[in-house]
DNA sequence: CGGCCCCGAACTGGATACGGTTTCCCCCGT
DNA sequence: ACGGGGGAAACCGTATCCAGTTCGGGGCCG
């Protein structure tokens, strides 16, 4: 079985092989990211070994670096994804409101040609996923357009921290944009972004990515709020009573 | 060699000890915040364990901890602290600006009796070792100031954040406290910080601890420069004697 | 006598098998 | 129907082995 490298240089350069652990890790952290792994599956070493085709020592390394990291939480029975309670992501967005205005400043003074082209291109899907109403698409587009104007910041620390943060609240992202007035925000908050890094503006970058976050921190919000005075839940994950087992 | 337990079931009610890779990974956080650890050290799992009565896996995994939170450095041939460069060293400081007058102000608002104790002990430690000229017990005394101050920040996430990137230049910053008027400035400014927390003045606080983290990247910039100025290096890790190859 | 190359030691990464301990869940008995 | 016990699940840790990589030193050759 040391026949299963399935993408190794490959033209896009990402994809590094590395080691096992970092593909583990890797792997699992993109579907986390893509909210595929929910609150309900159980991920256990032995299994994610085997899905691997590799041992539990390389499993477990990668499974204990997203709990440091914010992504799962370890529990007696399986790693799982933690139920974040509104104080939690109200600590992230707080975190993100600190940070990611100045690293939009620093990434508009730095982009590069190919950093804005993926711009451009996030965008535009965002566009489409918005007129066509797929949430799914929506989230992926949102993600690259994060990815790409992170890309462009050359503080590295600064732009894996932030990685880090807005991932843990991907999946309240993923619940505001359920409501189709949170997508047309969304979007055009992403637009106005988008204008102001091509312009190579650090001013105004700085300020939409303040009125961004804050506006996610809003959406969000606004849902518990609403999930608090109406009986149903409506998806928000802050704080399911039973199992909405979808 | 296996009774070295150096701490168990003290009085403090800490030293948990909760698992092996755990108790591995605080102690050598430990060593490596008060730069018990130096550049020249290798670290080796085989040696770690056998260090502490353990098998290679909990040592293994508690070395990659370290590393993946920036602490250590993975190589070929063992595990040793990274030689931060000079961008290195103003990434992390850029981050620092970012969060820590903005946890300072948290920390102002909600300082508990206990920790503003623990804030004036630190602080009279602090200048016992100014005017005694003992560098280390300097460090011990900021460590503790700071450790004292971020327990006060109900953000965990925020203070967690905090500590990671404030002791990755902590070898930075005891170089620098080598210098008396250094130490003077470091003194009066956690003397400044300590009047503010006590006052309950998030305001000043916040002005204060941008303030004093401008200072401290200020000294290190002056040795950095004194360093590429003057022939000896004398005792700046940024830039090591001969290769720097980076 | 000096430079170059090769070999082996050292260390990481990974695999495998095994034992101990805690905890949850299900089933059974009352 | 409800509570307690037993077993399985899963974590944590140990021991041992192997493969690949890298670095340094010693031997060989010019």
């Amino acid at each position: 079985m040391r026949a299963l490298s399935p993408e190794i240089e490959a033209e896009g350069g990402i994809s590094r092989p590395e080691s096992l652990r970092e593909r583990i890790y890797l792997d699992l952290r993109r579907r986390l990211q893509r909210s595929e792994i929910g609150p309900d599956d159980r991920l256990v070493d032995t299994e994610i070994a085997a899905a691997y085709g590799a041992s539990r020592m390389p499993a477990r390394e990668a499974l204990m670096r997203l709990v440091h990291e914010g992504y799962l939480k370890g529990s007696t029975r399986g790693f799982v994804v933690p139920a974040l309670s509104l104080s939690d992501v109200l600590e992230i967005f707080e975190i993100r409101r600190l940070l990611e205005p100045r690293a939009a400043a620093l990434a508009a003074r730095d982009l590069t040609e190919p950093a804005a082209a993926a711009l451009s291109a996030a965008l535009a899907e965002a566009r489409a996923a918005e007129s066509g109403g797929d949430v799914e698409a929506l989230i992926l587009a949102n993600i690259a357009f994060r990815s790409a104007w992170l890309g462009a910041v050359r503080n590295a620390r600064l732009a894996a921290t932030i990685a880090r943060f807005a991932d843990q609240v991907q999946a309240v992202r993923l619940a505001t944009l359920r409501d189709a007035a949170t997508r047309r925000v969304v979007v055009a908050g992403l637009a106005r972004l988008h204008e102001a890094f091509l312009r190579r503006d650090a001013v105004t970058a700085a300020d939409r990515m303040a009125e961004f976050v804050a506006q996610a921190e809003a959406a969000f919000l606004a849902l518990q709020e609403a999930a608090a005075a109406g009986g149903r839940p409506a998806g928000a994950r802050g704080s399911p009573g039973r199992s909405p087992r979808a």
